[in-house]
RNA sequence: GGAGAGAUGGCCGAGAGGCCGAAGGCGCUUCCCUGCUAAGGAAGUAUACUGGUAACGGUAUCGGCGGUUCGAAUCCGCCUCUCUCCGCCA
C-alpha cells in the first residue's frame, strides 16, 4: 500500500508506474474515493460533536419539558449519524479495495519492460560446465538414480507432486543444513514457520488468496490458506507491532513448505521439479530502517550468491524489469542457475525490497526519537530446495551416469556420489 | 472439545450509565531545590484521522464486532485471546 498523500501529490508518477508495471489499477479513482470518504467523515464528525454536546447538556437535573426537547434533538441526530455512518463505511470499503490494487513504486533504476525477457543481466558467476557427453536433464537423472517418483505422486496427490526417495531425501536435508549454517553465521534467527496463514496476512504481504489467477490454495471455511512461501509467515510475524529502532535490522530465516496452484503453468520449462505444487524453501526476511533497505537488499543478494558459490553452481544475476516485479516489490534481483538439462538459466532465488508497502498493509512500524513510522521489509530466497536439486543434479552429473556431491556438502550428506541403481 | 475466571494507557491498577481519554501508583521528560548521590517539590507525558500558517480545535479508540440508550469503559449478544480445572491426543 502506498501513502495516500504520496498518491495525491505524485499522481502522474503513480499512474506511469502502474503502466510500466503492466498492471491494472485506477489511481484517479483512489483519490476520488479518498476525498469523498473524507468529506463524509468531516460531516460525520460535526454531527457527532453536536450529539456529544447535546448529551452533555443532560448531565444534571432538568425540567421534564427541557429534557424532552433535548432527547428529541438527540434522537434526530442519532438517526442522521447512523445514516451517514453507513454511507461512510461503504465509501471507505470501496476506497480500500481500490487502494489495494495500487502497486508499489519501482526503483528509479529498475529496468522498464513488460516481461521477464527484458530483465537486465547484471552479473555472471562461474563457468558453464562443458560435457564430453550428452548431459541429461534432472528428470532423467532422477529416474536412473531412483531419486524422485512423479508417477506415484500423480496417482496419490495429483500432477506436479512428487515423492523424494533415497539419496534425494538426504540431499534435501543436507542442503537445508548447509544453508542454515551459513545463514545463522550471518546473524539470521532460524525459524520453522507454520505452513498455514490467515488470508489477510497473505493479502498484506501482497498475495491475493482469492480469484482464478491466484497462486494460493485456500482452506475451505477457515479463512486461512496454505503458504506459498515463508515470506508470508515471516512478514506477518510483526503485524500490528511497533518496533524500537534500536532492535533493527531484524534478520529472520524460515524453513517452510510452499504450496502453489500454478494454474495454467505448463511446457518443457516447467518440467519435473521446476514448477511443482509443493516444495520446501528457506526464506530470508529483514525488517529495517527505510534508509537502510537498499543496502540490505544488496546484502541479501550477496548471501544468496555465497550459498550458490559454495556449491559451485554457475549463475547469473538479473535486475527484474518493472513488468515482472509483482505488486509489492520496489526492486527485485533473481539468481538464475545454469541448468544443463534445459541448456539455459533457470530462476533459483529471488530477493525483493518491498520498502514500506507491506508494512503499511500489515501495520508494522518502528519508533525512534523522531516518532513512529513505517519500516521497510525485504525478503529473499536462501534456497528453494527443489530447484537447487535440479541445478545440483544437472551440473554435477558424470559420464557414467552418477552425480558427484559438491565438496562443501559432503559433511552434510555423508556420501560423495550418487550412483545408478542396479 | 467441556466448565469457570479475566482482558482498561509504556507498566501496575481503580472505575459498575452522564462529573471518564479515563483516579492513583510506577516509569519517562522538563524545571525547582539540595555540595555529588539518594530523597523532595512543580508541570507535562497515548494513538490514528481531521480542521487550522500557527496558537488551538474536532472525531474515534477501555480485547474485537454488533445491539440497547438522548448519552456506554460501564448494560445485552456474539467472537477472539489469556489463565485455571476436566477430557482427548503426538
Amino acid at each position: 500500500m502506498l501513502d495516500i498523500k504520496f498518491i495525491k501529490e505524485k499522481l502522474e508518477q503513480v499512474k506511469k508506474n502502474i503502466k510500466d508495471r503492466n498492471m491494472v489499477a485506477d489511481a484517479d479513482l483512489v483519490v476520488k474515493l479518498y476525498d469523498l470518504k473524507n468529506s463524509i467523515q468531516q460531516k460525520l464528525d460535526t454531527l457527532r460533536q453536536q450529539r456529544n454536546e447535546n448529551a452533555a447538556k443532560m448531565k444534571g437535573k432538568l425540567e421534564h419539558a427541557v429534557r424532552e426537547v433535548l432527547i428529541a434533538e438527540g434522537k434526530k441526530l442519532k438517526e442522521e449519524i447512523s445514516k451517514l455512518e453507513k454511507d461512510f463505511e461503504e465509501k471507505e470499503k470501496e476506497y480500500k479495495i481500490a487502494m489495494m490494487d495500487i502497486p508499489n513504486m519501482a526503483h528509479p533504476e529498475a529496468p522498464v519492460g513488460k516481461e521477464d525477457k527484458e530483465n537486465l543481466e547484471v552479473k555472471h558467476w562461474g563457468d558453464i560446465p562443458q560435457f564430453t557427453f550428452q548431459p541429461k536433464d534432472h528428470v532423467e537423472l532422477a529416474e536412473s538414480l531412483d531419486l524422485v517418483d512423479f508417477d506415484t505422486a500423480t496417482k496419490v496427490s495429483g500432477t506436479k507432486f512428487y515423492y523424494l526417495k533415497n539419496e534425494a531425501v538426504i540431499l534435501e536435508m543436507a542442503l537445508t543444513r548447509y544453508v542454515m549454517d551459513i545463514i545463522i553465521k550471518e546473524g539470521f534467527t532460524p525459524f520453522i514457520t507454520p505452513d498455514v496463514a490467515k488470508e489477510e496476512v497473505a493479502a498484506g504481504i501482497g498475495f491475493n488468496p482469492r480469484g482464478d489467477e491466484s497462486n494460493i490454495y485456500t482452506i475451505e471455511g477457515t479463512g486461512t490458506c496454505l503458504v506459498g512461501t515463508a515470506e508470508i509467515t515471516l512478514g506477518g510475524y510483526y503485524a500490528g507491532k511497533t518496533i524500537d529502532a534500536s532492535k533493527l535490522p531484524i534478520k529472520m530465516a524460515g524453513l517452510s513448505h510452499c504450496f502453489r496452484r500454478e494454474a495454467g503453468a505448463a511446457g518443457q520449462f516447467s518440467r519435473g521439479l521446476y514448477r511443482v505444487h509443493q516444495f520446501s524453501k528457506i526464506e530470508m526476511f529483514i525488517y529495517c530502517l527505510p534508509e537502510k533497505s537498499d543496502e540490505m537488499h544488496q546484502y541479501i543478494r550477496s548471501v544468496e550468491e555465497k550459498i550458490f558459490q559454495g556449491l559451485g553452481i554457475p549463475y547469473r544475476v538479473v535486475d527484474t524489469c518493472t513488468g515482472d516485479l509483482g505488486a509489492s516489490a520496489y526492486r527485485k534481483y533473481d539468481l538464475e542457475a545454469w541448468m544443463p538439462g534445459r541448456g539455459d538459466f533457470g530462476e533459483i532465488t529471488s530477493t525483493s525490497n518491498c520498502t514500506d508497502f507491506q508494512a503499511r498493509r500489515l501495520g508494522i512500524k518502528y519508533k525512534d526519537e523522531n516518532g513512529t513510522n513505517y519500516l521497510h521489509m525485504l525478503n529473499g530466497t536462501a534456497m528453494a530446495l527443489s530447484r537447487a536439486m535440479i541445478a545440483l543434479l544437472e551440473n554435477y552429473q558424470q559420464e557414467d551416469g552418477s552425480v558427484r556431491i559438491p565438496e562443501k556438502l559432503i559433511p552434510y550428506t555423508g556420501f560423495d556420489r550418487i550412483c545408478p541403481k542396479k
